[in-house]
RNA sequence: GGUGGCGUACCCAAGUGGUCUAAGGGGACGGUCUGCAAAACCGUUAUUCAUGGGUUCAAAUCCCAUCGCCACCUCCA
């Protein structure tokens, strides 16, 4: 068994192997921290979570990097617009740095709240600089870039193999283009590796650079920051599907030419879009979900992730409340089942892992991740009434290390406001009206109740009522 | 306009040449239980995979056409 993967690079699915036996380098896209996260971009994290557990789980030891982007990511590629950082500082009246730490802040709040679990380590843009000019630097005395009006670009026909990763035509491009470049520009698909500070306005995040006062451009500090803490050949990339037109195809344009080793990264792995209604979540369309709206709408964030658990990471995921709800009945059906193994000695792991049970779940799992047909899995062994507990909790929890769930932590029992007098009163009524055996009353009341959001359960130790969650 | 992808039951969704008369969940319906319910349990719910052709001993899976939808080529996970 080993675990295969579908690689952007390749366009196949392959048999995972890493560059060091047992241990993997692992670099994971994070955030630009000028707004909350959407529940779209949130399912790529937790694409790349499930890849982190199944590693972890298969054995290697993970060294996962993640950024924070605080700098640098314009509002359009083309280098035209601003900063979104700026701008998201403009639009809420904030300083820049304070709008960095408050979105990072919130990001990492809600990988929590998914039990997505935190990388090996985080890195910020900011905090490395130097190692960004540095790298232009490296560019520069190579001949890759050059100075233009307003910054200093890469220029990608330096670079023969610039469109091969994203299977890209530049020759059909740019037949089609006929536009004048902007700003002194070589190339259409040129990028910014540092701009340059506008004269007229002073930024709150600039830096010195031998080409002039300014500020990196989006795409280096990923290449920059990964070379520093997983080197010039690693394992695993990932990010969504979106970044592999532009922000994957420029780090590898820019670190492959800066170390002259190709290929920098093995395996590519990206994660498909949440879908509303007939389009992407974006955050510009106005369609934007956050987590926590989703919590206050009373739904937990786990919902979410089994929601997401229940499509393939590479399929397009279509997203509605209704879809929501389902998730949420079949998560609490399943925690249902499954309640009082967390009581349960659960067999040790090295047994569990013997079981043909474990072997389908893990099957599913090292076939590219295939989290649907794992979760049935799960399912199978929820509804498996004839097997021992001590099996099924130390199955259970195997694959809950993978799944993160929490399928055997049940949540904790919310806490019900008492009745009211008024209610205890309807409910005593019941009582009396049942044991006299005035149905028909009883039943008037009890409709009462519910109307109240109090649901009863006749049970063999008398009647129990909870309140409508 | 160019490029890539998708279309599976009421809903979400797996499966990409034979084990598929298509996984799993949600929902609905029927049954057991109950005064009646709820919960639980049992069962039913696609001979069919957008449509029409074709290739093959064999197709949801490959090819062609048609219709519908989506993404990228502006920013985006």
């Amino acid at each position: 068994m080993s675990l295969k993967f579908f690689n952007t690079r390749t366009r196949e699915t392959e048999p995972f192997e890493p560059i060091e036996p047992g241990k993997v380098g692992l670099y994971t896209c994070g955030p630009t921290v000028y707004h909350f996260a959407h529940i779209g971009n949130l399912r790529t994290y937790l694409f790349e979570d499930l890849l982190r557990r199944a590693l972890s789980m298969a054995g290697y030891k993970v060294k996962h990097v993640m950024n924070i982007t605080d700098v640098g990511h314009l509002t359009s590629d083309a280098d035209e617009g601003e900063d979104k950082m700026e701008a998201g500082a403009a639009r809420e009246g904030r300083d820049v740095w304070e709008i960095a730490g408050f979105y990072a802040k919130a990001f990492q709040e809600d990988l929590k709240a998914l039990r997505v679990m935190p990388p090996t380590l985080w890195c910020k843009a900011t905090d490395h600089i130097p190692e960004q000019v540095e790298l232009v630097r490296t560019l520069w005395d190579k001949g890759f870039a050059y100075a233009a009006e307003d910054g200093v670009y890469y220029d990608v026909s330096r670079f023969p193999r610039y469109g091969d990763f994203a299977r890209k035509d530049l020759q059909g491009q740019e037949a089609g283009a006929r536009v004048a470049l902007p700003g002194g520009k070589r190339n259409r698909e040129d990028f910014a590796l540092w701009k340059f500070s506008p004269r007229d306005k002073r930024r709150l995040m600039e830096w010195d650079s031998p080409w002039g006062r300014g500020f990196p451009g989006w795409h280096l500090e990923c290449s920059a920051m990964s070379l520093k803490y997983l080197g010039d050949h690693f394992d695993i990339h990932c990010g969504g599907v979106d970044h592999i037109p532009v922000h994957h195809t420029n780090e590898i344009a820019q670190t492959e030419a800066a170390t002259g080793r190709s290929p920098w990264v093995n395996v590519w792995m990206h994660g498909e879009f949440l879908v509303v209604d007939k389009g992407k979540m974006s955050k510009s369309s106005g369609e934007f979900l956050t987590l926590s709206a989703v919590v206050e709408k009373g739904y937990s964030p786990l919902d979410y992730r089994y929601l997401c658990l229940g499509a393939h990471y590479r399929a397009p995921l279509a997203f509605r409340f209704e879809s929501l709800d389902q998730a949420r009945a079949g998560r609490r059906n399943l925690m249902e089942k499954l309640k009082g193994l967390d009581q349960v000695r659960a067999l040790p792991v090295a047994e569990a892992k013997k079981l043909p049970s474990w072997t389908r779940f893990w099957e599913c799992v090292e076939d590219d991740l295939n989290a649907p047909r794992a979760l049935a899995q799960v399912w199978e062994l929820a509804k498996d009434r004839d097997m021992d507990p001590a099996q099924k909790a130390g199955l259970l929890k195997l694959m809950d290390h993978c799944l993160g769930l929490d399928l055997l932590l049940p949540e904790p029992e919310k806490e019900q406001a008492p009745l009211s007098p008024a209610e205890q009163d309807l409910l005593d009524g019941r009582a009396a009206a049942k044991a006299a055996r005035d149905f028909a009353r009883a039943d008037a009341l009890r409709r009462e109740l519910e109307s109240r959001g109090i649901l009863l359960k006749d049970t063999p130790q008398g009647t129990q009522w909870s309140r409508k969650r």
